[in-house]
DNA sequence: CTACCGGTAGAACGTTCATTCCAGTCTGTG
DNA sequence: CACAGACTGGAATGAACGTTCTACCGGTAG
């Protein structure tokens, strides 16, 4: 039929074809962007036929990418999940949330960034598939945040509000750090993220 | 010999050759990024012949997007500048900063986010010099917002943290912003920083 | 006038790109 | 066994890429 080691183990092989070329396409695309990929390349990286990748995916590059970016999308969103059951506060799983990042960019010497942004940056002004996709992750990102904040007993409005604000500064700050080659942003915006969550967490705010 | 027009009308034209040929490079890999801008795309848009970029540019399209990036990088600078002049308090200059932002990025429909992002995103792992002008004109900005916080009587360790973060956020905020097509938020990220300002301004933190 | 030089026009190079096509090999079903 | 349908290997297509090259213009200097 079409189901195949649905929760199997994951030494990335043996994984099914199309897996392999999200994967590819996810990782490949999170480095270099979406011009700078090629469909070649992501085939070879995959260890897939140039002519499987068409065949999961028939609007070609475009619709790779808009799955790339889910990819991404679901990737963040567990790591997001994982701080955030990691500690009761959610100021402290905000700083544990930085420092992932920061161990993430600095492992990978500074390649992999944001899964999301260098893949739609790009391709934003020319196929809206892409950028609907990015503005769901960052949407979904938001909303993950926002849900975790209002389990901390943070007003409805406010809880939105900051979660914006928290996704907005992950964002770039890990930009950043990437840029810089330096994990200093992150965990500076980490620490400033926690004040500002416990400010809204004790009184309200003074403009 | 070799100055020309130096600070005559800007309508765009009459405007050296080089001149041209770096504002259309800047503006079309901002809104395309390095990969998705073509050489002859950029000679078109300038007016100028193909040979002529190579003429200026003998290092070819790399030497192109770090003079681009340079070119962004002043223009960020000189906004900055000017919302800092604006205000007397920095927590509101950084409001105003956010609400050019915004209004920069609806008036081209969501096209022309931070100069510097996308052009660096892509080429990062390839070309040193580009990762490397772009990190300078990170720095540069974060200075600028670190001595206006100086001025106004931030302690200088956490005059320069908050200028890290000032910097992310914006260009995750601004960064966000467009991918969503809303300015939400960048203002609602203008509001939350002018707040972690003025929390430093009156008082020291609390973890 | 001639000589020269910064700048330009346009063709040409080899490469790579996304995409298409077809002939083939598997895999499971009747 | 035969047959279907899912999947793959590899070549081919036409366009676009970055870069190079040669010929040519317009002025200024000798």
């Amino acid at each position: 039929m079409e189901s195949r080691a649905d929760q199997g183990p994951d030494p990335d092989d043996n994984v099914g074809t199309r897996e392999r070329i999200v994967r590819a396409a996810s990782r490949l695309m999170q480095r270099q962007g979406y011009d700078g990929t090629g469909i070649k390349q992501i085939s070879r990286e995959a260890g897939a036929a140039l002519a499987s990748v068409y065949h999961f995916f028939p609007g070609g590059k475009q619709e790779l990418a808009v799955a790339a970016i889910q990819r991404g999308d679901e990737e963040f969103a567990h790591e997001l999940r994982a701080a955030f059951e990691s500690e009761d506060d959610p100021a402290e799983a905000i700083l544990v949330c930085t420092r992932n990042l920061a161990e993430g960019l600095r492992a990978s010497d500074w390649a992999d960034g944001c899964p999301v942004t260098s893949t739609a940056l790009g391709a934003m002004g020319r196929a809206q598939d892409i950028q609907q996709a990015a503005a769901e992750a960052f949407a979904h990102w938001q909303r993950l945040v926002r849900e975790r904040l209002l389990g901390a007993g943070i007003a409805e409005e406010e809880a939105r509000d900051l979660a914006h604000t928290v996704i907005s500064t992950l964002e770039g700050a890990e930009l950043a750090a990437q840029v810089a080659r330096d994990d200093t942003p992150l965990l500076t915006a980490g620490r400033h993220l926690a004040q500002l969550v416990n400010l809204y967490r004790r009184g309200g705010a003074d403009s």
